[in-house]
RNA sequence: AGGCCAGUAGCUCAAUUGGCAGAGCGUCGGUCUCCAAAACCGAAGGUUGGGGGUUCGAGGCCCUCCUGGCCUG
């Protein structure tokens, strides 16, 4: 885990290339096809030569969500394992991470259409009304959530109309988690933020100069997407439609999309702060690659050592 | 060189006739159960370019210096 721009890929390619590992990605943004600069996906010939999982999924319009991440993640997992190898989940996705080994209560999947008709409503009886709505029906849920918090205000609304019951009460069942493994969780994290704010706003400009700008007008032109598909919600992309309407200078452009990376990594990192049982690594060390590596190795034969189920021969599959 | 205009939070700008210096953005912290690279909440941040003066009281008036811009030579 890590935040953008932290080196994740990069210390993920070196695992692979030495222990028996396959990477499975934890990243919203890299399951749309197309989608490849902005992304900062990994090229072709490196998706060649270590096969990701869970990337280039979708299309553009199309849109994902942490329940499907958590049912692809385990299936993959799964194919993994039963190839005697072991899943490397690499992301800066968070929530991901947290569906799929805490797991999530079962509610329904996103409807479209409820999500119109509340928007509509919204529309027409002004902002205030859908959060009173939600008061009456769901009034636990109503006073956990801010009046502001469309977003929420709207999914809680959509449970309760899909399913006639609130989400609250979905939320109280008991939840059955499904997790056959022992996660060795690791942590790219700059030492100092400045670091990482550089590299973000080189990186930035680094897209640009490989056509960011050219991505974004192909999507737009060609398949019609605009600043309400969820692809485009992604950082980087939003600011280049903006600055495609005009509503953004070519300098503004620049700054407004480092600035939203920025926030992007300030989020991620609020996320690994609450997380426990994580292994902190200053991301902007020299030796990165190898001091994870090393303690991954460590981590791995404790693990082996306490289960009872070695694999096959006892063989790691890495060398002594 | 002379004349005019401007200088307020990191940035862009507000502030009634002289009456408690604010906003947006950024920054920082947080929330997060099927959109999460999303959405939302909170906080910090000022010798109002410097110095002097008038006044009960100055971001706003007077003097002076500094910086930037425009005009004239």
């Amino acid at each position: 885990m890590g935040p953008t721009a932290s080196g994740k890929t990069a210390v993920a390619l070196e695992l692979a290339r030495v222990l028996p590992v396959e990477i499975v990605s934890v990243d919203s943004a890299l399951v749309y096809k197309d989608m490849d600069i902005g992304t900062a996906k990994p090229d072709r010939a490196t998706l060649e030569a270590f096969p990701h999982h869970l990337v280039d999924l979708i299309e553009p319009h199309e849109s994902y969500s942490a329940a499907r991440f958590r049912d692809d993640a385990l299936a993959a997992m799964r194919e993994i394992t039963e190839r005697d190898r072991i899943p490397l989940l690499v992301g800066g996705t968070m929530l991901y991470f947290k569906a799929l080994v805490e797991g999530l209560n079962e509610l329904p999947e996103a409807d479209p259409m409820i999500r119109l008709v509340i928007d509509t409503i919204g529309e027409e009886h002004g902002r205030g009304a859908i959060f009173k709505k939600l008061k009456e029906v769901d009034p636990d849920t109503a006073a956990r959530l801010d009046p502001n918090d469309a977003q929420r205000i709207q999914r809680a609304l959509e449970i309760y109309f899909i399913t006639g019951k609130t989400m609250g009460e979905l939320l109280k069942k008991p939840r059955y988690v499904y997790f056959p493994y022992t996660p060795i969780r690791i942590a790219l994290v700059p030492e100092d933020r400045s670091v990482l704010h550089q590299r973000i706003e080189q990186r930035f400009e680094k897209m640009l100069e490989d056509g960011l700008v050219e991505e974004v007008t192909k999507l737009r032109d060609e398949r019609g997407l605009d600043a309400t598909a969820p692809s485009m919600r992604c950082v980087g992309y939003r600011q280049v439609l903006q600055h495609l309407n005009g509503d953004l200078t070519r300098e503004e452009l620049v700054s407004h999309g480092v600035a939203a990376t920025r926030q992007l990594a300030k989020r991620q990192l609020t996320w690994l702060r609450a997380m426990e049982d994580v292994a902190l690594f200053d991301c902007v060390a020299e030796d990165l690659p190898q001091r994870v590596l090393e303690f991954v190795r460590r981590e791995l034969e404790a693990c082996y050592a306490r289960s009872p189920v070695n694999p096959k021969e006892g063989n790691l599959g890495f060398p002594p």
